[in-house]
DNA sequence: CTGTATCCGTGTTGATACTG
DNA sequence: CAGTATCAACACGGATACAG
């Protein structure tokens, strides 16, 4: 007679929360939860559909999706919006305080960064890769450049715009672009960051430039990478 | 018998990570666990025994504590080092690297001090209080100022020095303090974040006042939060 | 006294299949 | 396209027992 745990009273304190007055792990109970995190990433460079995020997400599933999408909405930190009509869509988008968490994830990254144990060779997201420009771009090096860099990739196009030691990136048309790269996330991400000569890849089909080439020598040296950490036996 | 089961097959893909190069997301693999960071934020001012870690965060448990210890050395963001006799006892230590994860607490805490849920009335550890002191500083406000307030905070002292916009904390003896404030965390942010005005705490006995009163009163000015985030219906 | 290991009830996660 | 339903595997937290 199993059957008669019907007593289980569901939500004494419905979710597991760390309680702590820290700001931090404020934070954690907020955003802390396995995917939260890399939702907010996609949607850092502008809202997505529900079938975006699962494609540009490797690996999670869709009702996990769902659960991350509800508790980040509870939580303030994006909407639903329906895209007006004829799109008559429905895409995630994040509220200001939600764009603000970018900090986040430049924390998070540069510090990974110097992990002995990263491998860039995995999956590489639109998003991540865009992002990752504006938190390792070495703003000394960028000082005196002032440039127009177009980005296509996949079906999207960006452009980045430097100025005075920063860079802005953000979805929008290519016209005005000084410099225009093509190609996938881990290609671009293997010439700026792997060290892989442009020629090369080029050459094997992978990545178009036109426009100013000198600049696209310049540009890829604009974002080093720090030192790995060393560990201790 | 039920020991015949030896043959669990314990490790296909032992741990569950992000297939993703991104190194933000790779941050998330190292330390993206329940309690991991806040493990790492009790260590942040320096070592401490398993039992000081139990202590300093509610909640965790026995297992859960030893097994992210063990992911944490296995990761190198710390190592576990015997103290010299008399002491011979274990303590847990940030590597270098460790230590370089401060950035990540900071960009979390400011973020989340803006969220419209946050209950800066919960329980509040002496790591989670100092490295809030060292996010929140405002350096413009402590431009000019040039002191060192001492914390006693139950068994520990600790010592901020402040010059030139910054502050620096430390486990250390109080000698030279021009300040020295005895109370417990959530007593010192009352006064600091909540407002409180010292007089009261002071009469009410959470607080003790030694040396510099004018400065105190001008040092818990130096620690604006951020606006509330207002979110959308 | 300081950690570690094991058992166990419960909640969370993730893969597949399915529905509006 | 945008999710729900179901179910198995795992992670968490509590208790307790064990080891130096």
């Amino acid at each position: 007679m199993k059957l008669e745990k019907i007593t289980q009273l569901p939500n004494t304190r419905s979710k597991r929360h760390y309680e702590d007055a820290c700001a931090a792990a404020h934070a954690l109970d907020l955003v802390g939860e396995r995917w939260a995190l890399l939702v907010i990433r996609e949607l850092m460079m502008g809202p997505k559909r529900f079938s975006d995020l699962r494609e540009s997400l490797p690996g999670i599933s869709a009702n996990v999706l769902t659960q991350r999408l509800e508790g980040l909405e509870a939580a303030g930190v994006l909407v639903r919006r329906k895209l007006p009509p004829p799109a008559s869509t429905q895409v995630y988008e994040l509220t200001e305080w939600g764009y603000e968490s970018e900090p986040i994830f430049q924390a998070l990254g540069r510090w990974a960064a110097r992990s002995p144990r990263h491998d860039p060779t995995l999956p590489f997201s639109t998003a991540s890769f865009l992002l990752s420009l504006r938190t390792m771009l070495d703003s000394k090096r960028a000082e005196g450049l002032e440039a127009r860099v177009g980005f296509r990739l996949g079906e999207e196009t960006f452009l980045a715009q430097l100025a005075g030691g920063r860079i802005e990136i953000s979805r929008s048309a290519l016209q005005g672009a000084d410099l225009i790269l093509t190609g996938t996330p881990p290609v671009l991400a293997g010439a700026i960051y792997g060290g892989q000569p442009l020629e090369a890849l080029e050459k094997a089909g992978a990545l178009q430039i036109e426009g100013d080439r000198a600049l696209a020598r310049h540009f890829i040296g604009l974002f080093p990478l720090p030192p790995k950490a060393s560990i201790p036996a």
